[in-house]
DNA sequence: ACAAGTAGGTACAATTTGGTACCCTATAGA
DNA sequence: TCTATAGGGTACCAAATTGTACCTACTTGT
């Protein structure tokens, strides 16, 4: 991800610095329906390491885009969801992705 | 920037891949209005290296997000301006730019 | 004569990011 | 007993990105 600046005096940079990095649009474009848990992420986020996805998982948490939630059973359970700032994301996501299907399927 | 996968099946993750990177996403936006000279943009996107500045927008040409136009004049002039496939960015840039205001009022 | 404004280029170094391999706990099932 | 599953952690390494410093050519202004 791109270096977190705690001063980012543009909000067009402040908003880039917390969704920019390799799976945080997929992870919250995921998220967009409901819980998911660890293991469904992984599945589903294609190429994802273990570590990455913890890594950014608990990026998206730090920033308060989504929920962790952990519940102290074994064999461990641990609930992703999106935020209501996390929410409020999800629309621009969905534009971009639908210009992301228009550029691909024009190439 | 993110490493382009040429092969990116999600339209998201083919999204973020061409507007991530430091300084996309604010060029970008400062282009929304018109035609920039390499001079202005230097000033204007706060912190960028001339090395940087010209090697985004080279990417940015190459993904078809801005047009750069060469003037053969002595002093050099170069124009930048957007693609109409990079106009098509610019709601979601405004709606990410308003997101992150609202953000920044709130820490 | 010399600096400043143009729009860069290049080599190298530093930083950031991502990947690999291996480790943990505890339980259920074969 | 051995394996699989859950959701990670950690050390080390590789790759990608960004930054620093210095260079170019040509013209106008002082």
């Amino acid at each position: 991800m791109i270096k977190k600046n705690k001063t980012a005096y543009c909000p067009v940079d402040y908003a880039f610095q917390r969704i920019g990095g390799k799976y945080k649009g997929r992870i919250l474009w995921y998220l967009k329906d409901g819980i998911m848990r660890y293991g469904e992420l992984k599945r589903i986020v294609e190429g994802i390491t273990p570590k990455m996805l913890t890594q950014t998982v608990r990026e998206l948490e730090e920033d308060k885009l989504i929920i962790r939630k952990v519940y102290k059973e074994v064999p461990p359970r641990v609930e992703y969801r999106l935020s209501e700032t996390g929410k409020e994301l999800i629309p621009f996501i969905d534009q971009m992705r639908i210009w992301g299907e228009r550029q691909m399927a024009m190439e």
